[in-house]
DNA sequence: ACCTCATGAGTAG
DNA sequence: TACTCCTGAGGTA
């Protein structure tokens, strides 16, 4: 679920739901109970999203601050909110609906010199108005670090996580162990501009799809594949098979601690 | 029933 | 690099 275009989703679901409206806070799990006591009754002012983090403005001032993390997980209902199975962090109420948060990494509220500290630690977000590709090519185009580290690594650029870095090194033919500096500056406008076309895509349709119609695989005989992250993709987990456009083996490497996956054929080695 | 792994990231060492 | 947060899906038994 959880890369940046399920947060920017959840941004514009809370601004719909509860934007302009005094909401209604608790934590029945309770690990949120004075975070959510402090809430409760204020007016959501302003929903938005950075990256992977939600940003909540409240009329106090305070913004909650949200970051699902892994095994994060919002679900949204309308009309009266049901009695809370499980661990529900928190529960907003309000309008004609409601949206429980379970398990996140982060569920905090920051006092408005936080919230600066919080972004300015962060890159840009190509999925928003504000984000320079150029920022980042300040970090990128200077580094020895693998392009494939340097997109996961959320100060560089924010918002993309395992599947669309895979994803967009793929469409753009980047060896993703090729240094930050061995690319060009059209290389990474390439890569900028792929990211925000997917990624857009991504917050439109709920799931991350990234393959080309002449490539997918009904064209190519053969039914969609159905896998868990709910898209249809190019490299991303399909080690061992082939590659949709040239048919060699998929490749995957432990790197920074998270699985990455080319195609050695159409992502050939620059280094 | 039990095991492993996952779209993330801070922190300790 | 490894552990932590501690959910849920999928595979194995």
């Amino acid at each position: 679920m959880p890369e940046g275009h399920t947060v920017h989703r959840l941004a514009a679901e809370h601004q719909r739901m509860f934007g302009g409206r005094r909401v209604g806070a608790s934590s029945p799990q309770g690990r949120f109970a004075e975070g959510a006591a402090r809430l409760d009754g204020r007016v959501l002012v302003d929903a938005d999203a950075h990256g992977k983090h939600l940003l909540l403005g409240f009329d106090d001032d305070r913004t909650l601050h949200v970051h699902l993390g892994i095994y994060g997980k919002y679900v949204f209902g309308e009309g009266a909110a049901p009695a809370p199975v499980g661990a529900v962090r928190l529960r907003l109420v309000g309008g004609s609906g409601w949206a429980d948060l379970r398990g996140p990494n982060a569920c905090e509220l920051l006092e408005p010199g936080d919230v600066k500290v919080l972004r300015d630690r962060l890159g840009p977000d190509p999925l928003r108005a504000d984000g320079d590709p150029e920022v980042a090519w300040r970090r990128v185009g200077r580094s020895r670090t693998p392009v494939a580290v340097l997109l996961m690594d959320q100060s560089v650029v924010a918002g993309p996580g395992n599947i669309y870095r895979a994803e967009v090194l793929f469409r753009q033919g980047v060896d993703p162990r090729l240094p930050g500096r061995g690319l060009s500056r059209g290389r990474w406008q390439g890569i900028w501009d792929d990211l925000a076309v997917l990624m857009a895509a991504g917050v439109r349709a709920g799931r991350i799809d990234t393959v080309r119609p002449e490539h997918m695989p009904e064209a190519m005989g053969r039914p969609p594949r159905v896998d868990g992250h709910g898209g249809e993709v190019y490299v991303y987990r399909r080690a061992g098979l082939p590659c949709l456009v040239c048919g060699s083996v998929v490749a995957t490497v432990e790197l920074a601690g998270r699985n990455l996956f080319w195609c050695p054929g159409c992502q050939a080695s620059e280094v």
